[in-house]
DNA sequence: TGAAATGTTGGGGCG
DNA sequence: ACGCCCCAACATTTC
């Protein structure tokens, strides 16, 4: 008799090692392991240019750590499953869960068809610590302050899964499909992915090797030296985590294996706050569309076109703004700190509204994450759960002087100022006119001038804010 | 995971 | 020796 079949979807957990669901399939018959390209996937949210470069080269890696068994498809997920399903007369169908609310309605409604079908679907943790069903205060509402929800609801919850090997026995099955990665059409139109591909190794084995580098350097000195953008300190494990090609399990054991005290910690907490995102996500689902906080929903927000281009090209004015946009659009990526600065830019000093920074960071971003994203913008705006307060608006000179002193990084991504001393590098309006010659700076020309004035700007969001409804005392 | 304004303190110059 | 002023350095408050 013929081995039985079992069906392994791939979502965002597009690795082999550490993946319980696929680990699960294998164990108990073939396994067709099939990608869908699901055309209605998250409505408004689909993956943004960067996601979908990303992902291309993700299948493709996977595909050749798979021997080339990777069934590609395209389409309505449940229509393909049940084809695929009666094909090969599959018992069983195995996926790690994913936890946007799009998917877990169309998770749900795949799963109930299949019960009417007496096919079992059967659902793993695969891409976090801690789930979100699982993390609730006492009293059976979720968290909403990052300390507590990870102090007591995670740390003194049951330790998560220890990362599991490769399964011993792969036997995949090939199946026949009308699609290709190259027809998925994946890949931007216009290349500007050419140069993007010189920063990142884009394979389950990149992101393994990206880690240990982490483990090996940048983790020795990862609370203090995060902060700085120069610094090899964080460990860009952001869009591999996101697609899966590594799993936090495999980043938190590794990490706690090699290092311990305050910089583990912190690196320890830093996973914390991804999963707090997916917390916050999963309890609230508007998270990507509405203020957390509904007193920011009578916000004066300004709506400018002209302001927000600026903005999304690097060309504010703000050297180390600029800096930090000019990142994410030649690399896909932007340091923590500098997301910051540039959010805190964004919606504070420009005064618009941070949707327009989440829809630009998810277009752009290869870590754009849905949850991380949404999140990060309701915190950096004051709006979100456990958000910084409203008026704590960064200065992006003295956090340019403070952050990257030598100026090194500012001048890596806006080369127009690599002459300008340090001392003016993040103020070049104030620097004396003698000064800008020398460096070959010519304000207005070939470096634009502030496109707001600092303090006013500063004044009239703190303005805008005390007209905000009261938050409602604890 | 802030910055600016305001308050306090203490050392040194100087009459 | 003393009081006064200045100001840097640090602390606290406020937005």
């Amino acid at each position: 008799m013929a081995e039985k079949v079992n069906i392994f979807w791939f979502r965002q957990d597009l690795r082999i090692a550490d993946n319980p669901a696929l680990t699960h399939a294998a164990e108990s018959g073939r396994v067709l392991a099939v990608y869908i390209l699901d055309q209605n996937d998250q409505g408004d949210h689909g993956p943004g240019a960067a996601s979908r470069w990303w992902l291309h080269h993700s299948l493709k890696a996977l595909n050749e750590s798979l021997q080339g068994q990777l069934n590609i498809f395209r389409g309505d997920p449940q229509t393909i499953l049940q084809d695929l399903q009666e094909k090969y007369g599959a018992s069983e169908i195995f996926w790690n869960r994913c936890y946007e609310p799009q998917s877990i309605e169309r998770d749900t409604a795949i799963k109930k068809f299949f019960q009417k079908q007496q096919v079992e679907v059967k659902s793993f943790n695969g891409s976090l610590l801690w789930e979100p069903m699982q993390v609730l205060k006492n009293d059976g509402t979720p968290y909403r302050v990052f300390t507590p929800y990870y102090r007591k609801g995670c740390l003194n919850a049951d330790a998560p899964r220890e990362p599991l090997p490769v399964p011993q026995k792969l036997n995949l099955l090939k199946s026949e499909s009308s699609e290709t990665l190259e027809s998925l059409g994946l890949l931007p139109k216009i290349r500007w992915d050419q140069k993007m591909e010189s920063y990142w190794e884009i394979s389950e084995a990149g992101g393994q090797q990206k880690m240990q580098e982490f483990f090996e350097h940048g983790l020795r000195d990862y609370k203090e030296g995060r902060n700085f953008p120069a610094k090899s300190c964080v460990s860009r494990l952001s869009p591999y985590l996101h697609q899966g090609q590594i799993s936090p399990n495999q980043a938190w054991y590794g990490a706690q294996a090699k290092h311990s005290g305050k910089n583990l910690d912190h690196f320890l907490s830093e996973l914390g706050w991804r999963e707090f995102s997916y917390s916050l996500l999963y309890h609230f689902p508007d998270l990507p569309s509405r203020n957390l906080q509904g007193r920011f929903d009578a916000f004066p927000w300004k709506e400018d076109s002209r302001l927000l281009e600026r903005w999304k090209r690097g060309q504010t004015g703000y050297p180390i703004v600029d800096a930090g946009m000019r990142e994410l659009w030649e690399t896909g990526y932007v340091h923590n700190r500098v997301r910051m600065i540039v959010g805190s830019f964004l919606v504070k000093n420009l005064l618009l509204h941070w949707k327009h920074g989440e829809r630009w960071f998810w277009d752009c971003l290869v870590d754009a994450d849905m949850a991380n994203n949404s999140a990060s913008w309701q915190w950096v705006a004051g709006c979100g759960a456990d958000a910084a307060p409203y008026f704590r608006i960064f200065n992006p000179v003295s956090q340019g002087q403070k952050f990257d002193p030598e100026g090194t990084y500012t001048k890596q991504f806006v080369p127009e100022l690599k002459d300008l001393p340090a001392k003016y590098l993040f103020s070049p309006w104030e620097a004396p006119d003698l000064v800008l010659k020398n460096a070959g700076v010519q304000l207005g020309e070939n470096y634009p001038h502030p496109i707001v004035p600092l303090r006013e700007s500063r004044e009239k969001a703190l303005e805008a804010f005390s007209m905000l409804p009261k938050a409602l005392s604890a």
